[in-house]
RNA sequence: GUCCCCAUCGUCUAGCCUGGCCUAGGACAUUGCCCUUUCAAGGCAGUAACACGGGUUCAAAUCCCGUUGGGGACACCA
């Protein structure tokens, strides 16, 4: 069999959505898996919603997740005289025909059938009309075979089957010399050699029309692959009001690229009870069979999840690189340049299983940048008592007899400190936390002195000491 | 309205094609317990589904038909 080429075929009216990343998803696997090519094109032969802020929105997106494509973008604009060319070809062999129906008209007629329970579609009225040479502003219209039926053998549904009889004659060129969405994919398909179509499930009653032009042109009918659709939680087509539903959103919000891509190609992809992949996994593993044929409700909860698996499991490094634009943004832009990228690394392994995703990660990390700490109102009250400041001294002498800073030799020294005073664990180590962080949540203790070095942790220390005199119970 | 697609825990799904191994498995969420210097993470346990009705068969989540329900398409949008 010939090399496997498959696209990936957005329309740039707007950012890269999730359920486009999706699709994108399927095919670049496939293309990956079979050594075939992806490839990215553009359709924005809609003039008046396509714009060049979306398409870059799109490589944008793209990039992001790591989809990269073999051959593009094209952009349909960019191939107008393929399409037109094709379309006379159409005219001259007598499979299409001009038609001078106006639009208002069309819509008219189209809510007058409606009205009486009739299908909206076209009533073929300048069918057999055989107007000679182009009227003015007249459109082309396909003329679709009316007997028979067109079948489909679908990649993900299986054998679909149509009658002709409810396929009406689609415009292939508007009036305005444009093609329109159904004959510019037929003729870019076959002239880039696609050899899957494989898109949303809203596109397969647009198969039984794309076939017929197909064939007509003497192109080879590629095989054809319809992925269900995303759905919000209330089981409709998902939309913005569903939450987010553009994937540079989700980057904003602190997710890892690849738990997107592991989040959605389980969305509608199974292999037995496996729900992490690596991507190399996923390109060994994908297989058509296991694609879902129902649509699947989008849940933000396993997003979640799987983005605090990978913040787990990603290497601290990377993780700590995809954290630093989110620092900057928190405002510790200033901060961050005096640190070392192993430090900041060191500092992701301490909070990494308590984030979920990265901006997360920013309130965790906070405390240990700068000299101080900054304390919380109520952790203050509650901790940093005058009660507690005796003991607190206490310790911190002991902790300044220790010359150097050992994770081991500290925490033994503390412990061996709580048990000569006689008190629980608890009791001293909720006053050093708000001490040394200024919350009473953190990483264990004795990390978080490391992470803070001998010096930083003596300071904090005497400033919560200070704190606690002064505190008015 | 017409045509097309779909139907297993709240959600994502395994199982369905090639009926018995299904007293239906896993994951997220949720509940409880354990661990514990806090918060997490982790461990263990629990609640929870074959839409309904007919067939076929010794046997049906699995095959067939119907009903109901959901989704999509029906543009000089893509």
């Amino acid at each position: 069999m010939s090399q496997v080429r498959v696209r990936f075929a957005p329309s740039p009216t707007g950012f890269l959505h999730i359920g486009g990343v999706r699709t994108a998803l399927f095919n670049w696997l496939f293309a990956r898996q079979q050594q075939g090519v992806f490839i990215l094109r553009i359709e924005d032969t809609d003039q008046s919603r396509s714009t060049d802020e979306s398409i870059q929105a799109i490589i944008e997106g793209m990039k992001w997740v790591g989809l990269d494509w073999d051959e593009g973008p094209f952009r349909q604009t960019e191939r107008m005289d393929l399409y037109r060319a094709h379309a006379m070809k159409l005219l001259e062999t007598g499979q299409a025909y001009w038609c001078v129906c106006k639009a208002e008209d069309l819509e008219a007629r189209r809510k007058e059938a409606e009205a009486k329970g009739l299908s909206p579609r076209y009533d073929g009225r300048c069918r057999n009309v055989k107007l000679a040479g182009q009227p003015g502003d007249a459109a082309l219209r396909f003329k679709a075979r009316q007997e028979g039926q067109t079948v489909i053998e679908d990649l993900i549904k299986g054998r679909v089957v149509f009658d002709n009889a409810v396929v009406d004659d689609v415009i292939i060129l508007r009036s305005n010399g444009y093609p329109t969405y159904n004959f510019s994919v037929v003729v870019d398909d076959a002239l880039m050699g696609i050899t899957h179509v494989v898109r949303g499930d809203d596109h397969l009653t647009n198969t039984p029309r794309q076939i017929p032009i197909f064939e007509a042109l003497g192109f080879a009918v590629p095989r054809f692959g319809h992925l269900p659709m995303i759905l919000g939680a209330d089981k409709t087509r998902l939309s913005k009001r569903h939450g987010a539903t553009s994937i540079m959103a989700y980057k904003d919000m602190g997710y890892l690229p690849d738990a997107m891509v592991n989040y959605l190609v389980r969305l509608g992809w199974s292999h037995g009870d496996q729900e992490l992949f690596t991507r190399q996994e996923l390109i060994e593993k994908f297989s058509w069979d296991h694609v879902q044929t129902s649509a699947a409700v989008f849940n933000p909860d396993k997003l979640l999840w799987m983005n605090a698996e990978y913040i787990k499991m990603s290497p601290p490094s990377e993780v700590a690189q995809a954290l630093a634009p989110h620092l900057e943004q928190a405002g510790l832009k200033d901060e961050l340049r005096t640190v070392s990228n192993e430090w900041l690394a060191q500092l992701v392994v301490l909070v990494k299983e308590r984030a979920k995703t990265l901006a997360d990660m920013v309130e965790w990390v906070r405390p240990y940048f700068g000299q101080g700490a900054t304390f919380e109102v109520d952790a203050a009250k509650k901790f940093l008592t005058p009660a507690t400041a005796p003991l607190l001294q206490k310790l911190l002498t002991r902790f300044e007899a220790l010359p150097s800073f050992s994770k081991l030799v500290w925490e033994d020294s503390f412990k061996k400190f709580v048990e000569e005073e006689g008190i629980k664990m608890g009791a001293l180590a909720q006053p050093v936390r708000v001490a040394l962080t200024g919350r009473t949540a953190s990483p264990g203790l004795f990390e978080v002195m490391e992470i803070l070095g001998r010096e930083r942790t003596l300071v904090r220390l005497k400033a919560g000491i200070e704190h606690a005199k002064t505190n008015q119970a």
